[in-house]
DNA sequence: AAGTGGTCTAGACCACACT
DNA sequence: GTGTGGTCTAGACCACTTC
C-alpha cells in the first residue's frame, strides 16, 4: 500500500469515528508530516483525496475544516457496484439472475453499447430486490474478450469482486447517463408493478489502460431511486 | 494565473480542437515540461487536472490517452450554473423570474435548507423555458449576509456571474441530491403541463471557506432531464 | 509577525509497457 | 534495455488568515 493511501485511510477513518470531528481543524500539514513521517507532498496528496471525496475542506492561512456529512450524504454517486453499495449501507437485498448469454453484437447494439460490431459479448439480466421487491433491473454486457468466463454463481454474488479479484481488471472510470423514461411491458412485468416510468442509467464503464469491458442500463422503480453527489466547482470552463 | 492552470487550458483547447486527436497519446511529461518549461510537478498537476475531468487517460508506462467524448458526454453534472451550461450548450433558453422575496429561516425550512434558523434569507422562484415551454422550475434561497443585494435584473441573467463577478465569493462545493417526485397542483400550473412526476433535484452550496450561502430545488420536466456524469472508481473504500 | 496552505522546483528511485 | 508514468523527498518562496 502506498502511504498517502495510508494516511488517507487513516485519516478517513479518524474522522468516521470522530476523532477528528465536524466542523473542527484537522492536524496542520507539519503535523502530519511529523505523526506519518513523511513529506509534506505526501501528506497533501492524502489531503486531495479527502478534499476530493468531500470529507474536507481546506481554508489557505486556516486549515483543513472536517466537513459534517449530512443526513442525505451517502456515496451513491461515482463508480460503485450494487453489492459494495448495498454493504456499506447495510442494506439487505437480493440478486436474482433472470438470464445469462453469449450474444455477438450487431450494429444497433455496438452503438448503444460502444462495443465494436460483431465482437462477444455476455448479456446478464439481474433483478434486485429489497424486502421483497423488485426495485432495480440491471442488464449488463461484458467483452468476452476481456471477461472469458461468466457463470449464474458470479453474477449472482458480484461481479465486479470477480472481475478485480479473480481476473485482476482495473476497473478505473465510466461515462453515465440519467434520464426518465416510461415503462415498457416487460419492464412491468419484470419490476411487478403497474408505473408508467422509470429511471434509467446507461453506463459504459472501462479499464485503466481504456479498453470498455461493460455497459449497463439499470433500471429503477421511480420511488426507490435516489442519487446523492458530491461535487466541486471548476473554476476553469 | 497559474502555470499549471495555463498548461491544463492550452492542453485542454489542443485536445478540443483536435490537435491532440482522440485515441493518441499527448505528449510525454518529459516533453510537456520542455515545451512549457517547467517542472514535472507543474505538468503532472495540469495532467491530474484533465484526468479528473475525463479528457485523458493515464497508462503507467505508456503515456497519457485522450478519450473520446461519446455522444452522450456533455457537463451536465458538477457544479454549473444552469445559464452557464445553456451558453456552453448554445441553447436558447428564458428566464422568467417568478418571484423575488426576503424571508426569515423557521425551524422546517432550516432543516429543509441547512441555514440558521431566524437568519434572513432571499427566496427567488424562477421558470427556465426552452421554445416557450417551461421545462425547469428553480427555487433559490441565498444566505442575506452573503448577498445583501439581489434584484429581479440580476435573477434574470445569472445570480452565480453576479455572486462571483461582482461579489468576489469564492464558489466551492455542493451537495446534491436526485429524486423523482409526484408533481402538485402548483407545479404543474407552473410547468403548465399534466404529468404526474417530476426530477427533483435538492442542493446545498458552500463557499472555500465552508460557508453555505445557497439552497435550491431545481424541478425538471421529466421528459426534460437528461444527468450525464464521468466517474472515476475509488479502489480505497 | 507568526502560522497556514498554495505553488514550484530538482532530483531520486520504483513499477510497468514496449521491443 | 529503454522509456514511460508513479511515488517520495527536501527545500524555497508566495498568499492568505489570524493575532
Amino acid at each position: 500500500m502506498k502511504k498517502y493511501q495510508e494516511i488517507y485511510h487513516d485519516l478517513k477513518e479518524k474522522i468516521r469515528t470522530n476523532l477528528y470531528p465536524a466542523e473542527t481543524s484537522l492536524p496542520t500539514e507539519q503535523q502530519l508530516q511529523e505523526i506519518y513521517g513523511v513529506s509534506r507532498d505526501t501528506v497533501r496528496k492524502a489531503l486531495a483525496m479527502l478534499t476530493e471525496g468531500g470529507l474536507i475542506q481546506k481554508v489557505q492561512g486556516r486549515g483543513s475544516m472536517v466537513l459534517k456529512q449530512e443526513i442525505l450524504n451517502f456515496p451513491v454517486s461515482g463508480l460503485t457496484s450494487y453489492q459494495e453499495l448495498t454493504n456499506s449501507l447495510q442494506l439487505s437485498s437480493q440478486t436474482q439472475v433472470v438470464s445469462l448469454e453469449q450474444v455477438t453484437v450487431n450494429s444497433s447494439l455496438a452503438s448503444l453499447t460502444g462495443f465494436e460490431p460483431y465482437s462477444k459479448v455476455w448479456k446478464v439480466v439481474r433483478t434486485r430486490s429489497i424486502d421483497g421487491k423488485v426495485s432495480v433491473v440491471d442488464t449488463d454486457y461484458l467483452a468476452e474478450e476481456l471477461v472469458p468466463e461468466l457463470t449464474f454463481e458470479i453474477a449472482e454474488k458480484s461481479i465486479y469482486e470477480y472481475l478485480e479479484g479473480q481476473l485482476g481488471l482495473d476497473i478505473a472510470y465510466a461515462q453515465k447517463e440519467i434520464t426518465v423514461e416510461p415503462t415498457s411491458r416487460e419492464e412491468r412485468d419484470l419490476m411487478q408493478c403497474q408505473d408508467d416510468y422509470l429511471v434509467l442509467i446507461k453506463s459504459r464503464v472501462y479499464l485503466g489502460d481504456t479498453r470498455q469491458f461493460q455497459y449497463t442500463e439499470s433500471k429503477h422503480k421511480i420511488d426507490k431511486f435516489r442519487f446523492v453527489d458530491f461535487a466541486r466547482r471548476k473554476h476553469s470552463l
